[in-house]
DNA sequence: TATAGATTTAGAATAATTCTAAATCTATAA
DNA sequence: TTATAGATTTAGAATTATTCTAAATCTATA
C-alpha cells in the first residue's frame, strides 16, 4: 500500500464522514503538498473497490467516501448534498427476494430533505 | 401548453416506462424533425416540476422519466441503466419520522442488480 | 545496480445536463 | 390587421465531477 493510498485511507477513518474526494484532497495536501487530485481519487476508488472504506453515490451530489463498511441508509439534502446516516431501518426484503428469484440485488434508501442549515439559509 | 410540451408529454405516456431524455428525443424528432435536445429536457423538466410526468434520477444513470406518478421504488442494471418498477415495498417510516421530527422527506429505494441481458453478455 | 511493476502527475477527455442570448413563435390587445 | 409582450425554441457554449492517457517517477526486489 502506498503512502498516498495509507493516507487516504487515514484521511477517510479520522476525517468527518462522507467525505468528498476534494475533502480528502485539501486534508491530504497539508500533508503531501504537491499531491493530485487525480491521485486522491485513484485511491480512494482503490480502497472502495478492496472494500476498506466505502463510496456512496448519489445523483446530484458529489460521490462521497465513508469509513462505515456495514449496510446503513443515508439522509441527503438536496440543495447542499450534505449526509447524514440512518439507523438501519428494516427495510423487508422477502418480496424483493420473490421477485428477483435469487438474481443478487443490494439496496440503498436514501431519505432526501432540505437541512436545517439550508432551510435557515437565504435563497 | 406548446405543440412540443404536448409531444414530449404524449411520448412519455406512450412509450415505454422510464424513458431517458435521449429516447423521447429520437422519438420527438419522427414528428418535430428539427427538435434539439434542449428543447426536450426543457419540457421533460418543466413537465416534472408540474408533476405531469416524473423524472427519476440515479448516480451513473441518464435520468429517466416515467408516466407513473404515485410512490414506487426501482430496479436498476448497474451495467446498461436499465430500469423496472417495484411493487411499493413497505418501508417503515415512523423511526423516519421520529428522526427528522417533522422535517419533510421523501425516500428513495433503489435495488441493484445486473440485469439478465447484461449476465448474459459478454464482457 | 538493474529492472519491472506500481504509482503519480499533468492535463486532456468525457458526458449528461444546463445555461445563455438571440431568434422565432403565439396570443391577445389596440 | 398590427403591435407587442411573453413564451418557446434554437445553437452552441459552459459546466462539473470524474475518468482517462501517456509520460515520468518511484520502489522493491533480483
Amino acid at each position: 500500500m502506498s503512502k498516498n493510498k495509507k493516507l487516504c485511507l487515514r484521511l477517510v477513518r479520522e476525517g468527518e464522514s462522507h467525505v468528498t474526494a476534494e475533502q480528502v484532497w485539501e486534508a491530504a495536501r497539508k500533508e503531501v503538498p504537491g499531491i493530485v487530485m487525480a491521485t486522491v481519487y485513484n485511491n480512494l476508488n482503490a480502497l472502495a473497490a478492496e472494500g476498506l472504506i466505502s463510496r456512496i453515490q448519489v445523483a446530484n451530489t458529489k460521490d462521497r467516501y465513508d469509513r462505515t463498511l456495514s449496510p446503513h441508509f443515508h439522509l441527503v439534502c438536496d440543495r447542499c448534498g450534505s449526509m447524514r446516516d440512518l439507523m438501519e431501518l428494516p427495510v423487508p426484503t422477502e418480496q424483493m427476494d420473490l421477485l428477483l428469484e435469487g438474481d443478487r440485488y443490494s439496496l440503498e434508501l436514501i431519505a432526501h430533505h432540505i437541512c436545517k442549515s439550508c432551510q435557515e439559509a437565504p435563497l
